[in-house]
DNA sequence: AAAGCTATTGTAAACGTTTACGTTAAGTGC
DNA sequence: GCACTTAACGTAAACGTTTACAATAGCTTT
């Protein structure tokens, strides 16, 4: 069996309490003599904490749960990794669970999972919560924040780039380049979807162009949405197009080659989100560049209580997907 | 304060014994009507059970721990899948801890933290481990298995890719090809990287080719280490590369067109790992693909002791990457 | 020398469950 | 009507910690 306290006090003649006292390091409680045989003995024994006892009566855990939408692209790993570096500094651990990609009841159990764990903290990544996960949420006293993803509810924390700025930004970049049919492709219909598109129709709107429905290619953020919504951008001739994410961008661009196009010529594309996919891909993509890690320390943030951005500013990034447009 | 089954005893009249029962679903030992009062109850208060209390008193856990070792890549997505696929069927949560790359303390903290959490299996993903990390591991009676990493030793449970097999494979075909003079690139110095230095040192031996030690260019998988490779093949004039990562063969090809030249016409490259990368990169990269997905759930099946595939076989995806050469 | 303080340690309760064992009452077979 | 079984429930210990409170001894202060 495991050593425990019980052990190390049996073995030292101590109580178990002054053994916990040294394990702890209660500073100012034992002697320095007793905290040596003490920690000798429990190297002796290989003891090892239980944590899930320290925990049980000390009710409180230094566990940060993320939990994670799968969705089809890239861009959680520069979030998980700003998450861990803010919560290794606040001396707190991350465990990650998997909600699938749009999943009801994995998402469900995955709160369920992270509150019975009594966790102090939950971070909800691409999560799009539904009316029970809320109510979850909100009944549990344990602090959440949603994270990129903004459900426009000043009542409900999260930290997520300005989709909206995204856009718009995308938008009127390829405005300033001269085009005036332009589409928007591989967003989905939730919140970041939906405020993306809000950017792009501002962005039209103020600088008097008639958008179209159908330029408009709806998708889940995936390398199969883009591919798909080439084709329909080329009947309509649409010349410039906002990416949802890189992996659109990049199917975009397959779908292009693979009618033996090439972009910029035949469709000039700037992607949200800006990882290494926009440099890998030939020829490299303009992106609007979020800020990843960022993201993810202001999370963490979010949760302590720490007063965090919850919309963290994005940059463009030129690079060879783009052209000028003259009619 | 959260509500207990204390409370509910204390509301339906019951004792802790018969809640916890009806709760934990122990069928005959309680009658129907107990039942719907006590789950009724349950529901009135909110009630929630608490986790760690549970697993306290049954010293077990359903949790398996995944420590991920950072690799500068991007193949670990599809592994995980494959674990979350596997545990979820076998009733078991999975949480993640980052490890950082190759970095012993993290690493070391990790296992300890898992350790601690009474954890019922560690998977040790990317993981190189040191004299401590396997004393620990052993030591503890808790069972481990190395995933995408083989230590070459019968008594140490893993779960991977052939690496001898994919790396000869990968020379075999540039062979086949005609290509005489060919690098591998971005291979480390561990277990896994040893492995496809084996491989590949082995299909040259077998067709007569006496490679070089130059042909060899290490690196730690990752794009830049492509990068870096490049302009030494050049000079060496390799015309075939088996890159030891999807990432480092795309920085092999950007670097490529940074030189104003082009896969395969500059350099033939076959990629190991043929994740959706050799889709993306254009031309598309003809790559040894791993089933990472089966590499995922057989770590799960290793764990539980079903007997598991240890060494998952790998296969050709031809794609552009490659021409073929005449001397 | 009395009183007070401090450093060190011990006692025991508490955290929220599970479960071995005991008890009760009702049912069954004869 | 008796012995036996069984369904349903309760009692209490256990899991491995932390910590409030108490106790002791030695020291300081006056």
């Amino acid at each position: 069996m495991k050593p425990t306290i019980k052990d190390i006090a049996a073995k030292t003649g101590f109580s178990i309490a002054t053994v916990s006292r040294v394990l702890a390091e209660k500073r100012g409680s034992y002697s320095d003599k007793t905290r040596d045989r003490v920690l000798q003995v429990a190297k002796e024994l290989g003891y090892r904490k239980n944590t899930l006892a320290m925990e049980l009566v000390k009710k409180k855990t230094d566990v940060i749960a993320v939990i994670v939408n799968v969705t089809p692209t890239n861009f959680s790993n520069g979030i998980i990794d700003g998450i861990q570096e803010r919560a290794t500094a606040l001396r707190q651990q991350v465990i990650i669970l998997y909600a699938g990609n749009r999943n009801h009841v994995l998402q469900h159990q995955a709160i369920i999972t992270a509150l019975e764990r009594s966790v102090s903290g939950i971070l909800l990544m691409a999560i799009e919560p539904d009316e029970a996960d809320l109510r979850l949420l909100t009944e549990a006293k344990t602090p959440f924040c949603f994270v990129s993803v903004n459900l426009a509810d000043e009542q409900i924390k999260s930290v997520s780039s300005d989709n909206y700025q995204a856009a718009y930004q995308a938008t009127e970049y390829l405005i300033a380049q001269g085009h005036r049919r332009i589409g928007l492709a591989g967003i989905d219909q939730y919140h970041t979807g939906s405020q993306r598109r809000s950017g792009y129709q501002a962005a039209l709107k103020d600088n008097h162009i008639q958008g179209k429905a159908a330029w408009i290619q709806m998708g889940d953020y995936s390398y199969q949405a883009g591919q798909a919504a080439f084709k329909p951008y080329r009947q309509m001739a649409v010349t410039g197009v906002v990416a949802a994410s890189d992996m659109t961008a990049a199917g975009l661009q397959k779908a292009a080659q693979i009618n033996g196009l090439e972009l910029p010529t035949a469709l000039s594309v700037v992607s949200i989100d800006g990882t290494l996919i926009c440099d890998i891909a030939t020829p490299a993509l303009t992106s609007i560049t979020q800020n990843f890690t960022r993201i993810g320390i202001e999370s963490v943030n979010c949760l302590v209580g720490e007063n965090a951005t919850q919309l963290v500013p994005v940059t463009l990034t030129e690079r060879d997907s783009v052209m000028k447009h003259v009619e």
